[in-house]
DNA sequence: CGGCGCCTTCACATCCTCTTCACGGCCGGG
DNA sequence: CCCGGCCGTGAAGAGGATGTGAAGGCGCCG
């Protein structure tokens, strides 16, 4: 509902204007937004300073090579983005170089862009995927976030779609205190409905996951917000 | 970038030993330093002995499984450590049901190390989140600013909007007297109260945090206002 | 078309907070 | 010595915030 496919953002490095503009022409024509650097550090910078979904990355350049970056990407700047390498045919070795430094996938030129573009379209559903899979849990209560299951004391539990984002939300954000308006804002964006709906879906969210059990983990706090811990001993 | 660059203590305990092999070189090559453990008995020995940031464990092993150590950490050691699940497709299910163990997040073998790299990153992040909350404290009075909660001498407190208000910013200012003015303008902004309701309110929050204890925290300065402090010495 | 979930909206119940007011003690000034 | 101001104390009522539950509408799927 909130998390819709929004417009994947691509970072082009390459020296090769004219293959980069074909490149760019089509994968903006395909609804990705790309962004674009003629040499290595160029594309370093803008790789550290903007969230990119996918880099794709020449290998063979003047100045910084696509080796180097990938590498500084991954072992300086910390930066986990998926990364497809381009290498040359008789370069085929650099190909071995390119995974080990850190890339994630390689094609060999020449290739047809839209090869290039199922290769990218793997890569954004694999780290999707691989992002999207985690394990929040608060006292007893764990939600996979790659099923969407929630368990309570083991027992599985249902929850409408709204309520399972709530849930999310004031998980991520345990112990910490949750407003209204963030909550709101999490599940409706910006348009708000006229009444306060959010009630009732805390309501049901409560009954589904405190009702029926002994110690209640959603805390209403007055004139602040809510907040989902495991208040027991401490 | 503030508060970084100490090496992650990393905990694996996998009884592959090529695998765990592969993973190590990876880890340690990227900046983490890994220790090891073959099997769940001295993962469990080494786990309760050092203090790690991330503990990944196998949940397939022989004699004690990654569930149980999983298990014994959290209840018997009360060790609290993000905690990573590697565990087979064709087991998923039964072991998914095991997050109640305890486990923070649950990786599918085979898996990328990458992959895993970016799931130890999460879970550092988060747990450093979660403890690095700010946290006012004066004598043995304490608020957590991300809760809500206050604390003191170890129990909790409850008190209302502006009581926790009022509350704040006293012990912002602490050791400092703070005048009433200051305090109205915080809680009611420029449109003051008729009546002075402000009493009733230090009235109501000085019997929240000071009458049920020995020493008072909250002082009177005639003339001047209030000001939060533990005056042992002076 | 019909049933089923889910969301929204509304009405009512309940709880809690804030405000207001009244009283009394303390203290300094007249 | 008395008076007035300042402050602590406490209770009570008004009003707001929140919990509770049900009715109705809408879209989806068979």
């Amino acid at each position: 509902m909130t998390d819709e496919p929004r417009q994947p953002n691509i970072l082009l490095v390459d020296d090769h204007r004219d293959i980069a503009g074909a490149i760019i022409e089509y994968l903006e024509h395909r609804g990705f937004a790309v962004d674009y650097a003629a040499d290595g550090v160029t594309g370093l910078h803008l790789a550290v300073t903007n969230p990119y979904d996918v880099i794709v990355l020449d290998i063979m350049m003047p100045g910084l090579d696509g080796l180097s970056v990938c590498r500084k990407l991954r072992e300086e700047a910390r930066i986990d983005t998926p990364l497809l390498m381009l290498t040359a045919r008789d370069t085929l070795d650099d190909k071995i170089a390119g995974l080990g430094a850190g890339a994630d996938d390689y094609l060999v030129k020449p290739f047809e862009v839209r090869e290039l573009e199922a290769r990218i379209s793997t890569l954004l559903r694999r780290h999707r995927r691989a992002v999207a899979r985690e394990v929040l849990t608060v006292g007893d209560l764990t939600l996979d976030t790659g099923t969407l299951r929630v368990t309570r004391a083991g027992q599985t539990l249902t929850l409408t779609p709204i309520g399972l984002k709530l849930l999310t939300v004031l998980m991520r954000a345990s112990p910490r205190v949750v407003t209204r308006q963030q909550l709101e804002r999490e599940v409706w964006g910006d348009l708000l409905p006229d009444s306060d709906t959010l009630r009732s879906h805390l309501y049901s969210l409560r009954k589904a996951i405190d009702k029926p059990f002994e110690r209640p983990l959603l805390h209403t706090i007055a004139g602040a917000g809510y907040r989902l811990s495991d208040d027991d001993g401490r």
